[in-house]
DNA sequence: CTCGTGACTCCCG
DNA sequence: TCGGGAGCCACGA
């Protein structure tokens, strides 16, 4: 199964992000680096920008690196928000999303966390 | 071809 | 902990 080879970068960003499962979520960085280009951050929101005008794609799992919103309030913020609390992500008092337990890459090891 | 655009990320202080 | 500055990258016009 080839995983990303003819489409462009674009599309496998895309296919990134739809690939996050609910109730998780995953930073611009990590799906830029699943997709083939860890410093293509900044493509992650173009595409999120075009493809999630007509297509569904769960924008709302991609967090900054420090697993807060990018989305300044007013503008989606609160939204964003209010998708992910309602797959049961959970914020902290400081706005912040733990990605060591929501994020898609560990999301795997949930329960074998280190101590 | 060059230029502008970003919901980023890293480095410093 | 937080903010400012520079770097990076792909894509459309």
């Amino acid at each position: 199964m080839d995983q990303g080879e003819s489409r462009s970068l674009s599309e496998r960003i895309a296919a990134a992000v739809a690939a996050v499962p609910p109730g998780t979520v995953a930073t611009y960085g990590e799906i830029a680096a699943v997709a083939g280009n860890p410093r293509a951050a900044r493509q992650v929101v173009r595409v999120l920008n075009v493809w999630s005008r007509g297509r569904s794609l769960p924008w709302h799992r991609i967090v900054n690196r420090h697993g807060t919103i990018s989305l300044p309030p007013g503008d989606g913020y609160e939204l964003q928000r209010s998708l992910l609390e309602s797959e049961g992500v959970e914020f902290d008092a400081k706005d912040r999303i733990d990605l060591n337990r929501y994020g898609f890459s560990r999301a795997v090891f949930r329960g074998a966390a280190p101590r």
